[in-house]
DNA sequence: ATAATAAAAGATAAAAAGGTCTTTTATTAT
DNA sequence: ATAATAAAAGACCTTTTTATCTTTTATTAT
C-alpha cells in the first residue's frame, strides 16, 4: 500500500512520540533498531521529516528526536502526502487520468468507496493517537521484544 | 494502489474482452493506443499474460489477443497477484511482518477492514464483468474518444 | 577548552520498476 | 512459394526506490 519510506516514517514517528510520552528522546540508532529499519535510510528519512517540520531534533549528547507537544496532532495523511504525494487519495483504480463521477471507469464507484475509507482512516488517525494506543496496549514494533521469555 | 504494469494489464484485458464481445481481436498496437499505454511495454506485459494463460494470442495476419470464452470469468485478484504478488491483500499497513489478530499494530483493525474491502472488490469483479459494464455504458478507456465533437 | 556524542549533508551505489528497440518466429492471404 | 502481418524473445536503457557510507556541523558534559 505505502512505500517503504512511508512505512518507516510512520513507524518511526509513532515510536518517537511513544518514547516522548515516557520522557525519552530516541536517536536514529535506537529508532532504526526498534522499528526494524536500516540505520542510514532511517537517518536520511528523518532528516527530511525535520525539514518538513514534522519532528524536531537536537544534536549532541543527550540529543535525539521529539515531537513538539504544543502542536496539534499530526494526521497520518499529512505525512503520507509529504512523502509519496496524494496519488493514493485521488487516483483511479485503473490509473486513468480522466476517471471521475462524470466519466466513471467500470471500477469507479466501488473503488471510490475504498479510497474514501482510506482517506477517512489516515485523516482521523494521527501519530499521537497511534502512539497512545501503542502505549495503552503495550505494543512494541520490535518483534524480538515479545518473543523473549 | 497498483503498479503501472498491473494497471496496463487490467485495462488491456478489459479492452480485449470488450472487443471480443464485438467479435474483434485487437493487436498490441490497437490495445496500447486505446488504453493509453506505451506500445513496447504493453507488448511485453501481454507476452507474460499469455504465458500465464490469462489470455490467448494468434500470430500473423488477422492475429491478435482474445480471451478463451469457454473459461470461467477471471477475477481481477488472480491477475493482480500474478503480476505483483499478494502483499496488498495480506500485508500490514505499517509494513510489519508480525502484525495480526494476535499481535495487532495500532492501525491493524481499521486497516484490516479496508484490506478486506479491497479483497472483496477484486474477488467479485472480473475482467468479464468489467468488460460487460464498459459495453453497457459505452465506456471507452481512451479519453480522446469522447472529447471529439 | 576539549572530548564525546549525535544529527546534517551529501556522495555513491544496488535493486526494482518502467520503458524501448531489434531480431526471430509463426501465420495467413495472395 | 512468398509477401505481409503480427506476436515472441530477448537485449538494452532510464528512472525511481531503497539503501549505504563518509564527512561535517552542532551540542553538551566534563
Amino acid at each position: 500500500m505505502f512505500k517503504k519510506e512511508t512505512e518507516y516514517a510512520l513507524r518511526g514517528m509513532v515510536y518517537i512520540q511513544l518514547q516522548n510520552l515516557k520522557d525519552r528522546r530516541p536517536g536514529v540508532a535506537e529508532i532504526a533498531q526498534e522499528i526494524e529499519a536500516p540505520f542510514f535510510f532511517t537517518a536520511k528519512i528523518f532528516q527530511r521529516l525535520v525539514k518538513f517540520g514534522f519532528v524536531r531534533s537536537l544534536k549532541g549528547k543527550g540529543g535525539g528526536f521529539f515531537l513538539d507537544q504544543e502542536k496539534k496532532d499530526l494526521p497520518l495523511k499529512e505525512l503520507i502526502i509529504a512523502i509519496e504525494g496524494d496519488q493514493l487519495f485521488v487516483g483511479c483504480g485503473f490509473g486513468l487520468k480522466n476517471c471521475d463521477e462524470s466519466n466513471p471507469c467500470p471500477l469507479h464507484y466501488r473503488y471510490a468507496f475504498i479510497r474514501d475509507e482510506i482517506n477517512r482512516l489516515v485523516s482521523t488517525e494521527t501519530i499521537q493517537s497511534l502512539a497512545q494506543k501503542s502505549f495503552d496496549n503495550q505494543f512494541s514494533f520490535n518483534s524480538l521484544r515479545e518473543s523473549s521469555i
